[in-house]
DNA sequence: CTTTGGTCAATTGTCAACAATTGACTTTGG
DNA sequence: CCAAAGTCAATTGTTGACAATTGACCAAAG
């Protein structure tokens, strides 16, 4: 493009409009286009071509590979040398996997958070209950879930662990991107919505009572439930599923630093 | 700083044909460059300068610069928009955080190995059980730990959850690190070794007995005695922990995504 | 003596051209 | 008709040059 200094205004820069924009162009970019994956424009196993992406956002292909990276550190796509970036597709397993692990995550944080919480996170954490309580009647799954991954971020910093809210951020992201991808998103009924609400108020109460086993029992019963639900629901795309598993890159590289 | 050994990419190399290279630069530089900082020859803090690094292993800039972002997914390095990237340092409060972490992990790892093993692993994790016995009465608590932490390894292999392996990959190293770091290396006692070899024992043979509940009790006792003394050894050296606090980034800045 | 403002070298950010590799396609021989 | 080898366009890897930013240094004013 012309020597300009900034990314040109597009419409997807209206979109986000936020008062702080990011600041150097790899960043945007990876935002953008993590977004996009996020939102399931692009497709799981969809291959990323650097000039192609050059083009679409009006750079060069330099930022575009700092850009890939950002998004490979985030989980989004898989880089393979020589032969290319790729949207990361999961496969149930995987998916399984991943839920698990943000269980895992997510009981260490409460459990802390419900030890010796931050006070401001608290309240915080009160306003997330109060938005999924009045989401219960509403029929928006995809928002919900939303409100949920927040709630759960919610907690992690209320830790003061910064590693977990950096994995957690990850993690969440995946999830969500997860349940929009293909699991039907009317997976939540009201029913359970309003079973989640419940778990959720019920963490906050532990937490302000400091009881941290019963915070415990109730956030990863409100995440393991929600996981076999994910799971069942995509269980039933089994055809889709399928060939999910033929996708490229489901093997993973060695790890060099294993230096004896 | 003067570098020990490595490739520089010329021509002539190319011509040639490196037998066993088949790795780009980026991840040849990020693997020694990983290693230097592991071990300890780049100082916490220590500002990597591009075009020093570039000089030193004799490619350009833009290898580098991959380089540092895949260090950065690996937590090696703490990279700031156009001030640079630092070898990322720890306050006391985040390695205790970091052994927490590890300890969620691996407690889910061990719990799902013991649940429905991988076979093969369970012999691999046998083994290191043997050399860790073998090791009680050496004194080499730096070795020590490394048994250990491929210990935790085969258990997130045998647990068959990639995500695992993956994320306590990373983590080990830091911890490593951290240990070798500062950490008098000597805090391994012959008694603590002779501990932990029969925890480690204790969590192998509950998984034989597929008894989750105590894999679990031993390992996270185990770890958590690790976290207990290295944070100890470490308050130890508080004069050295403070002006870790006057390093650069000690605070926290935005996490700008938090996804609308 | 402190503060404000400007200048400047060092360093990071970006770009466009060039080199090397991959995977598909074509050719050739059996 | 099939198999093996060679060819080639598309794409990633690498480089050096140029642009923009930062933080320090220094000077002048309060």
């Amino acid at each position: 493009m012309a020597p300009t200094f900034r990314k040109p205004m597009t419409d997807e820069d209206n979109e986000r409009g936020r008062s702080f924009a990011p600041r150097t162009i790899p960043e945007q970019v990876a935002e953008e286009l993590g977004a996009e994956i996020i939102a399931g424009r692009r497709k799981a196993g969809e291959r990323l071509v650097e000039l192609d992406l050059a083009q679409d956002f009006g750079v060069s292909r330099g930022p575009i590979r700092e850009a890939i990276r950002i998004l490979e550190r985030r989980r989004l796509v898989e880089l393979l040398p020589r032969r290319g970036a790729y949207v990361r597709p999961l496969s149930l397993k995987s998916i399984a996997d991943l839920f698990n692990v943000r269980t895992a995550l997510s009981t260490l944080a409460v459990r802390t958070m419900a030890t010796s919480p931050i006070e401001s996170y608290v309240d915080t954490l009160a306003r997330r209950c109060a938005e999924l309580e009045d989401m219960v009647e509403v029929d928006n799954p995809l928002g919900f879930a939303r409100i949920t991954t927040r709630a759960v971020k919610t907690i992690a910093r209320g830790s003061g662990n910064e590693l977990l809210v950096e994995l957690l951020t990850d993690l969440a992201n995946q999830t969500v991107w997860t349940t929009i991808w293909k699991a039907p998103l009317d997976y939540r009924t009201r029913d359970i919505r309003r079973l989640s609400a419940d778990l959720m108020s019920g963490t906050l109460d532990a937490i302000r009572r400091r009881d941290p086993d019963a915070a415990v029992a109730n956030l990863s019963r409100l995440l393991n439930e929600d996981r076999d639900r994910a799971i069942a629901a995509l269980s039933d795309l089994r055809g889709e599923a399928a060939d999910l598993k033929s996708l490229p890159f489901t093997d993973h590289q060695e790890t060099a630093a294993e230096a004896s």
